[in-house]
DNA sequence: GCCGTTTTCGGCCCGACTGTTTTCAGTCG
């Protein structure tokens, strides 16, 4: 997929607008960057998009209109796009890699670039040993070894770390700010609180009568690695996992406009502090103001959606791709609880002593391995209930899965077993491809006519959130399963829960609310 | 460069933290 390579080529070009800088062209760098996100998050290739349908279908793709669309038909009919081939002439630097280190920003990197010919990291590596940069104008012995720190923190950076990972560690931080008995609320935020399925740092908001205590404990707590900013309001550290945390402190009567902007996502953020100006007030993360008065002051974020003439946005849903619009129309999708489920569709451990932890989420029944089939691809599971003593009894009730990975190179068969009603739930749909493709519509196809469930893997993550968007229109029915391995991964639930509710998967879809006499 | 249930022109979110910047630019959330 080339996907990526463009959208590489739209953020460096954004940067390049950047640091050439005037003001006015600042507008066009943002169009750019906007446009290189929503490449990133497209799930079909963009190729096949323009082949199949021309310039009009890339400019249906949020954030691309015609200039874009023709710099990504440029690149598709020639290799190259012009625009950026000339701009790289006068910057000949690598700005991807080098604004990831914090405190770096396309300004600064011209300036590099233009004192003492700093092209990427390695040349920034040799500057700062050589102690090139402290004479620099805009630069100072300071920040030169502030600098140095960003660099170790960027190599040591574990990039985007994986949601389980991450939100174990956001739920050990804020654990330990709550025992410090200084937080009167605290809240993860961020893509956290969105389950977005990778995690670039971890957002934790927070309310406290003692803000310069609370940021000391902060950025003392053990796992941390070094501060790399402490105000009173706000502060950030690095972490040992190769990552960063935000701690964001605000009054008790900002909290609610403080999560809603804590939580994002930026581009939501954005589209809904448009909406406040369009009913002439002003959105931040202190409240919503009319004229001067906080008309949300200790209001929770509810009341901030509702007086903007929306209903209520859960957290999974802000990427702004399309919840304001049905927000409006009171059209969002009724999704799913965390604390709902009937059932967890199929754990791999064995689950005769597991009585407690069946009681403890509430399952009437749960689904466990039981065996492949002589078929290529295909296992069985079987159905658990709690009898009367309590105690956790296999039934005579169990289903037929097909793993979609085994069936890479023969799509046919894997059909025909749907169609056929050999197969009750697919795995692993997105090893078959990417969910615009032709193989993938028809078995999507035969799993809605054949009642064959779309199985979430919680533990892997897969099929993602993404993938399971694009195909939010279709009406197949979708199973969540946590896959665990032990007692205690059956936590992995949550994950899968929040992959439906990222999806706009409804709960009339969801297999895990029926009784298991409804499953067969 | 994008975009439009007030607009096809004229807007484009808004604020915190840092350094050497004497009044704020750059970077980041
Ligand atoms: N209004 C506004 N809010 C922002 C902006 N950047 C970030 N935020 C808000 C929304 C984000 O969800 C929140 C935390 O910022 P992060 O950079 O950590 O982003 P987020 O957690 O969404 O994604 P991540 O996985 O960390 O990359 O701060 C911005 O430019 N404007
Ligand atoms: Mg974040
Ligand atoms: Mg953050």
């Amino acid at each position: 997929m080339i996907n990526r390579d463009i959208a590489r080529i739209f953020n460096e070009i954004a940067y390049m607008i950047q640091a050439s800088g005037d003001q006015r062209s600042s507008f066009e760098a943002n169009a750019y960057l906007r446009a290189a996100r929503s490449l990133e998050s497209l799930q079909d290739d963009i190729e096949t998009i323009y082949r199949s349908g021309g310039k009009e279908a890339l400019m249906k793709i949020p954030g691309i209109g015609k200039g874009i669309a023709d710099r990504i038909a440029e690149y598709i009919d020639s290799g190259t796009i012009k625009k950026y081939e000339d701009l790289r002439k006068n910057y000949p630097i690598d700005f991807e890699t080098l604004t990831k280190i914090e405190g770096l920003g396309p300004k600064r990197i011209l300036m590099l670039y233009r004192s003492i010919g700093v092209k990427d990291l390695n040349d920034l590596k040799k500057a700062i040993e050589d102690h090139r940069i402290r004479d620099l104008p805009g630069f100072g012995e300071k920040s030169e070894e502030i600098l140095s720190q960003s660099l170790k923190i960027y190599e040591s950076s574990a990039g985007r770390i994986p949601l389980p990972l991450g939100y174990a560690r956001a739920v050990e931080i804020r654990d330990y700010l709550i025992q410090t008995g200084l937080a009167e609320r605290i809240e993860i935020a961020g893509s956290t609180r969105r389950m977005k399925d990778t995690l670039g740092d971890i957002d934790i908001l927070a309310v406290t009568e003692k803000p310069l205590q609370m940021m000391d404990a902060f950025t003392s707590m053990p796992k941390v690695k070094s501060v790399i900013a402490k105000g009173e309001k706000k502060s950030t550290v690095a972490l040992d996992i190769g990552t960063t945390c935000d701690l964001r402190i605000i009054s008790r009567e900002s909290f609610g406009a403080a999560l809603q902007y804590f939580t994002g996502s930026k581009d939501h953020n954005i589209r809904m502090r448009k909406i406040a100006i369009d009913h002439g007030m002003k959105l931040n993360e202190y409240g919503l103001f009319r004229d001067q008065e906080n008309v949300a002051a200790g209001h929770d974020e509810d009341y901030i959606y509702r007086t903007l003439g929306l209903s209520y946005i859960d957290p999974e849903l802000r990427e702004d791709r399309g919840e304001l619009e049905a927000a409006q129309m009171g059209k969002l999708p009724n999704i799913v609880k965390y604390d709902s489920l009937n059932a967890d569709l199929c754990v791999k451990f064995d689950i005769s002593k597991a009585q407690d932890k069946m009681r403890a989420y509430g399952y009437a029944y749960i689904l466990a391995y039981a065996g492949s089939e002589d078929e290529r691809g295909i296992f069985r599971i079987r159905s658990y209930t709690l009898n009367r003593n309590d105690s956790v009894e296999g039934t005579e009730t169990t289903f037929r899965c097909a793993d979609a990975s085994s069936f890479k190179d023969d799509v046919d068969s894997l059909i025909k077993y749907i169609r056929d009603g050999k197969v009750r739930f697919l795995t692993n749909l997105d090893a078959i491809g990417t969910p615009g493709e032709e193989k993938v519509s028809k078995i999507i196809e035969a799993c809605t006519a054949s009642r064959c469930s779309i199985m979430i893997d919680s533990k892997s993550m897969r099929p993602s959130s993404d993938f399971l968007f694009s195909l939010r229109k279709n009406d197949v029915r979708i199973a969540i399963a946590s896959f665990a391995g032990n007692p205690d991964e059956l936590s992995y639930i949550r994950f899968g829960i929040g992959i439906t509710r990222r999806a706009w998967i409804s709960t009339d879809r969801i297999d895990n609310l029926l009784p298991v006499e409804e499953l067969a």
